[in-house]
DNA sequence: CGAATGATCCGA
DNA sequence: CGGATCATTCGA
């Protein structure tokens, strides 16, 4: 489930520094039978990770610009991954910065294609646990940025209410 | 509301 | 190949 995600601390021990977030926002897309999902049409090969084994990252660039992250989550031979929409800083990051958008939480770890495919248990790009959130502070709603008519019906948005990192 | 900005994918 | 399409963000 993609609200087992919140809660979670996202870090990078690399080269350059050492920065970690913990997770406040998450979308879930789940592959061949959602629409919104870039694994929708079947595997690419932007997209093959997808149909990979879970606890991967998936990487995609957004508007030319923007690198968003996903972890790789699915059943065994279905595609699906979790898109990370925000976080609360914790380590590495200058004061005031937000990690709140998924484009911004990519910029501020550094991440790029070069990350899509790393596997999150061995690389410096790493997904550490945490104490669960506790389920009355998680919030549901639609998803952001895709048609209304994909969302209305799959209220597949989790955040931690309250907390600074959610978007929007 | 619309521009920025470029990889990706589909159709021809 | 050409062009439409973005799982976004920011500023007027």
């Amino acid at each position: 489930m993609a609200r087992e995600l919140l809660g979670k601390v996202l870090l990078y021990d690399g080269p350059e520094g050492r920065r970690a977030a913990r997770l406040v926002e998450v979308e879930a897309y789940h592959g061949t039978r959602d629409p919104a999902s870039h694994a929708f049409r079947g595997p690419t090969p932007r997209t093959s990770v997808m149909f990979g084994r879970p606890g991967h990252a998936y990487v995609y660039l957004s508007h030319g610009v923007w690198y968003c992250m996903n972890v790789v989550a699915h059943e065994p031979g279905v595609a699906g991954a979790v898109l990370l929409r925000g976080a609360d800083p914790l380590e590495g990051f200058a004061d005031g910065l937000r990690l709140s958008g998924p484009g911004l939480l990519g910029r501020a770890f550094g991440l790029s294609t070069a990350d899509s495919g790393v596997d999150l248990t061995r690389s410096a790009l790493q997904l550490r646990d945490a104490p669960a959130v506790r389920p009355r502070l998680i919030a549901r709603g639609p998803r952001v940025g895709i048609a209304e008519s994909m969302t209305a019906a799959k209220p597949w948005r989790f955040w931690v209410r309250g907390a600074s990192g959610v978007s929007r």
